[in-house]
DNA sequence: GGTCTTTACTTGACAGCGTCAAGATACCGG
DNA sequence: CCGGTATCTTGACGCTGTCAAGTAAAGACC
């Protein structure tokens, strides 16, 4: 039988977070609001207090939530790719980037916002996770067969500057006279690239 | 003498952008409002509109003069480094940087902001300057001797999510098990590299 | 020099926001 | 059955951006 909502909803926060899924991929991040979430989970305004720690508890527990669906897009893209490393690198990416591109609210909120508590603990977890996805597409480049954290944040920030700059600057193919290359090519620039190059500064590397 | 302020200001937009920059340096975005600022410059709430676009017009008008800033900073490293092509990339990277961390907030309004209209002539100048910067330093590693957004880009991405997640994840260095890379390092990956790579994608490296 | 128009600013109001305090309601363990 | 407690509602507060109407000053024109 359906749920009669009682008037104790029952599981407001689930509701809730539902809710704001829902206003996130409709609006973008401003339609997003406490009271609007309360009004389409059919309660109060005040209700999201008992349950989140004000607005910011709310955003945090859906950035948390959309931390899975980021990761499970990577996967995806992953796991349709040809059965090479190269392939599955560009895989993930493409995930990375598919994810940015088509819930840009929900990479917004994991990325940018400044409304969302960084330091949450299942936060954290889920966030972690979802870098273990790219870090472990990473591994087979790794000169020494263990992670290298240089190929990881290299190809991190590149992914991610990527996603970003064709986020925010959607009109930029316009503004620069030059097309954009596919990521892909500027990937190959990282991986490609043996370790070897003969660095001058004087770094050690412990 | 000194200018007894009219009840007409006499100069209310400049004396508004001010008063902006000086909020966002004191307390981050969150504490730049129009009528903070209108007070701030000794008006009423409302004598903003009269100038600016509500208040995204006046984010717009604050991040065009920011972009200013943002290329002053990159040109200032620039200058400051050896007089070698790889010294001066990697200096307007850290330009790039330093401007990203000592100037969190006109950082943010640049490139994150979503209350910025973007397509705005003046601000789309001033970041075109900005780029140009970027460019210029790119350009002694491009394999043809001109233009190559192939590199300009992938720069470009990787200095940008470098910024961002280091500015957005400051606790990055404590939740990753890994020490992060100067990026230097990382940035040696992309220029380092000829182009000669056969991009075919369904190749394996192994 | 005295109007008259135009620009610059003020005042007041409105809806929407997050948040707190107090009251009502339904569940739940004894 | 009953009291306690978690859950939700109602109402209010100060803040935000924005609009409408009124006022003051500056400049133009004769």
């Amino acid at each position: 039988m359906t749920k009669e909502l009682p008037h104790h909803h029952g599981n407001l926060r689930e509701a809730l977070i539902h809710a704001g899924l829902q206003l996130l991929a409709e609006g973008g991040p401003s339609a997003l609001t406490l009271r609007r979430a309360a009004a389409r989970a059919g309660v109060s305004h005040a209700a999201p207090a008992h349950h989140f720690d004000g607005l910011t508890g709310l955003l945090t527990a859906i950035a948390a939530r959309a931390y899975q669906a980021f990761s499970s897009q990577m996967i995806r893209h992953r796991e349709a790719a040809e059965p090479t490393d190269v392939a599955r690198l560009v895989g993930v990416c493409q995930g990375y980037l598919a994810f940015a591109k088509e819930d840009s609210g929900l990479f917004h909120l994991l990325f940018v916002s400044s409304d969302v508590a960084r330091e949450d603990a299942a936060l954290m977890q889920a966030s972690g996770l979802a870098y273990q996805v790219l870090r472990d597409a990473c591994l087979p480049f790794s000169p020494l067969g263990q992670p290298d954290p240089e190929i990881e944040i290299a190809v991190w920030s590149m992914v991610h500057g990527y996603a970003l700059l064709g986020l925010n600057l959607p009109d930029s193919p316009k503004r620069m006279i030059v097309q954009i290359p596919e990521f892909e090519v500027l990937l190959k620039r990282i991986i490609a690239n043996p370790v070897e190059t003969p660095l001058a500064l004087d770094r050690d590397i412990s």
